[in-house]
DNA sequence: TTCCGCCTCGCTGTTTTGGGGGAGTTGAAA
DNA sequence: TTTCAACTCCCCCAAAACAGCGAGGCGGAA
């Protein structure tokens, strides 16, 4: 039963990933495979709800300094576009409107990332997100082709490359040890929304006081300095959804 | 540049998935899907954070139904292991330990479910979370065998459909609006971490009054009622990133 | 059975936010 | 040039959230 093994070429380099047992490898993967797609650069580039990052990819050093030096994970539309989307995205679908965009786009090429990118977002539970991004520098035709061509192959490659990734970061999922209990979540849900203490506890039927022992136990799962912090934990982490 | 185009028969079907343009046909495409893979059963499952679910599938209407009448999403072990996982999963893999979980899987039998089973979990922004699983009966040996040599075209596949199925999925509007300023962000983002306001006015070095008129001025923006509110939905629009 | 997590409720304080007034500077767009 | 959005600062006061102390019942796991 099933279709046909999957092309050999592609199908190898997967297999010598899946098999692969070390952190450093990935690098060479990385390489191996940007040269595979016949492009300027692939990177991969993850992100947790604590601020931790990893990355790993082609990209001149100098660049990835830069970025993490500048803090531009808070103003790079290529995170924040994707991380509003499910499917992969074409740079140039994204919002580069904003002033600072223009410039960090600038900067960016100047740096040798190439005018085009393709990026795939990819999630995990407890709010893991991770991006697997594509650069090249070419016209926008070739590019809109290679897209298209290669989209499929991307797509697996992203997640066997996070799966991988993933598996040499055992500290990134620690915390979910002690997930929300049921009131916990209806009372972080109701805060999300804009809910008081005193409507929130109404809506729930249970009285002001009784709500406050769930906010602060789950404030204390969260390890979450206050209320606020613990809304923006919760939903980080993919426990409550708004 | 790329790898050799995919194998022809998947190919075409996700090339028509693609361009399929109403709901119902993913029925159709379901059922096409499951006999091309040769399994029992093939079922795609979305579920969104408000409770509303959608899916699509061969199993026997009869166990939908009962699904969704004893609510079963809550204590279903494929449903709540995948949501704590990244990868696929083999049933065999879940925790089918407590009472309810065995006494769920004897029913489920009962209604037609393979004994056998693979889940493909799937992720989208604001903690939409979709299921893409083949069920089959055999023994362990040929399941096992069936999922190595299927992964990678359920992973295309699931990605695909999933895809798909947001695409009709109306409640989903971007509805951006007015993004915020750069200290309005900046607020937000330090909110969101922890901060009160003393440290957060501290820590971007102005008085605690210009702070609160940016709190006040994003709450605004962001339609939202008081400042947990703002924050949350500033996460949850992917204006900020924790 | 004993323990532990979850759910429920009460009290008294202190600290933080929210809402209402203001006023002045830049720099960019119209 | 004017206008407007963004940024910066100040006051006061009521409302809300936070922090700490306590209590008991119920159901599942060890």
């Amino acid at each position: 039963m099933g279709f046909e093994a999957a092309q050999p070429k592609l199908d190898m380099v997967l297999r010598r990933l899946e098999q692969s047992d070390a952190l450093e490898a990935l690098q060479d993967f990385i390489t191996e495979l940007r040269d595979a797609f016949g492009v300027n650069h692939l990177v991969y580039h993850w992100v947790n709800g604590n601020g931790d990052q990893y990355g790993c990819g082609t990209y001149d050093p100098a660049w990835v300094q830069r970025y993490l030096d500048q803090g531009y994970l808070r103003i790079d539309p290529v995170v924040l576009g994707c991380f509003q989307r499910f499917h992969p995205v074409d740079w140039k679908q994204l919002d580069w409107s904003s002033k600072a965009a223009r410039a960090f786009q600038k900067e960016a090429i100047a740096y040798g990332v190439g005018n085009q990118g393709y990026s795939i977002p990819i999630r995990g539970p407890n709010g893991q997100f991770a991006l697997f991004t594509v650069s090249h520098s070419c016209d926008d035709e070739a590019w809109a082709e290679f897209c298209v061509s290669s989209r499929r192959d991307l797509i697996l490659v992203a997640h066997f490359f996070n799966q991988k990734a993933l598996e040499f970061e055992p500290g990134r999922l620690p915390e979910q040890g002690h997930a929300l209990s049921p009131r916990e979540v209806d009372a972080m849900t109701l805060l999300a929304v804009g809910y008081s203490r005193a409507q929130a506890a109404k809506a729930l039927e249970i009285s002001e006081h009784t709500l406050r022992v769930y906010i602060e136990s789950a404030r204390f799962k969260l390890g979450a300095l206050n209320t606020t912090h613990a809304v923006a934990r919760a939903l980080s982490r993919g426990l409550i959804v708004v």
